[in-house]
DNA sequence: TAGTAATATTAGTCTCATCTAACTTTTGTC
DNA sequence: GACAAAAGTTAGATGAGACTAATATTACTA
């Protein structure tokens, strides 16, 4: 198991992941850009991960995750996901709000956590009449209802 | 709308809202204990929490929420009891890692998503078959299907 | 009411994560 | 190959959140 990283490290290595593509290197201005951060923060960052064994990291140099960084991207990538799906798919939350929370979720659920929401989609995608067409019929019956409190008042 | 908070000082109004009970009053030392954090942290939080109107403090006495710190403390406990009602009774993790699980994510959610979630919950309510009955089904499946690998070989 | 025990605060330090400004290295172009 | 632009790093500062050790205040009790 590798070892534990912040939240914010784990959005370095997560974006040192989708930036890297099929190269499987990034620059560090690239870095900055995808985060929305400045440039010697990704250095700091990148000596933190580089001392974790994240990251290939030599200075002035071009950057790429290590075995275990990679494992452990992947691992962030699919939390990521995982949530953005449930939240955009199953909630009905628009694609970017989901998108968003799943981006801070991801760093405060384990594998357990994530391992069952992962057999929760599973399930509701071979049964979409079970769950998830019948919350949104659910949903809009409630926004109907809503809408119609509205209209004639509480009172 | 309140300003935002961190999760750390959300931790604190939330600890202080379950602490307070009907007397509506704590120390800092049961705030301290509560969780997990020596004396002094909880007066740098008081501090902070009292400036931003959150809490009636003054050094060396009782301490209690205003009403802003009261709004903000529900709102918190709120998320607390729905995502942890979610992570045990649907998705099945056993109550400790649901509650401390919900007690991360609480933090990293908006009121959207929340009240999202609040209306799946009910549909599930509602609907206990459909869902809830529907996805233990499946997961017991999925265990013995594990199980049967396990005792078989995968090759 | 004096003295001790419990409670709370100050003082000083640490780690993280961020920033700006200034400097260095690399790269690309003429 | 020299030199400007781009990219990266140092240096130094800030703010949040935590800690321990020492000090101050309050409360209890004999």
């Amino acid at each position: 198991m590798s070892a534990k990283l912040s939240a914010s490290l784990e959005d370095y290595i997560e974006a040192i992941a989708s930036l890297a593509g099929s190269s499987g290197e990034t620059r560090a201005a690239d870095i900055a850009d995808a985060l929305g951060v400045s440039r010697p923060s990704v250095t700091v960052a990148l000596r933190a991960l580089a001392s974790r064994k994240m990251v290939n990291y030599r200075p002035y140099s071009i950057v790429s995750l290590t075995e275990d960084g990679r494992i452990h991207a992947t691992a962030v990538l699919r939390k990521h996901g995982i949530l953005s799906r449930f939240f955009n798919e199953i909630l009905g939350a628009d694609e970017q709000l989901a998108d968003s929370a799943a981006c801070k979720v991801e760093h405060a659920i384990g594998e357990e956590i994530t391992d069952r929401l992962v057999e929760f989609l599973a399930f509701i995608d071979n049964c979409p009449m079970a769950a998830k067409g019948g919350f949104e019929y659910h949903s809009e019956r409630r926004k109907e209802f809503r809408e119609e409190v509205e209209k004639y008042g509480k009172n």
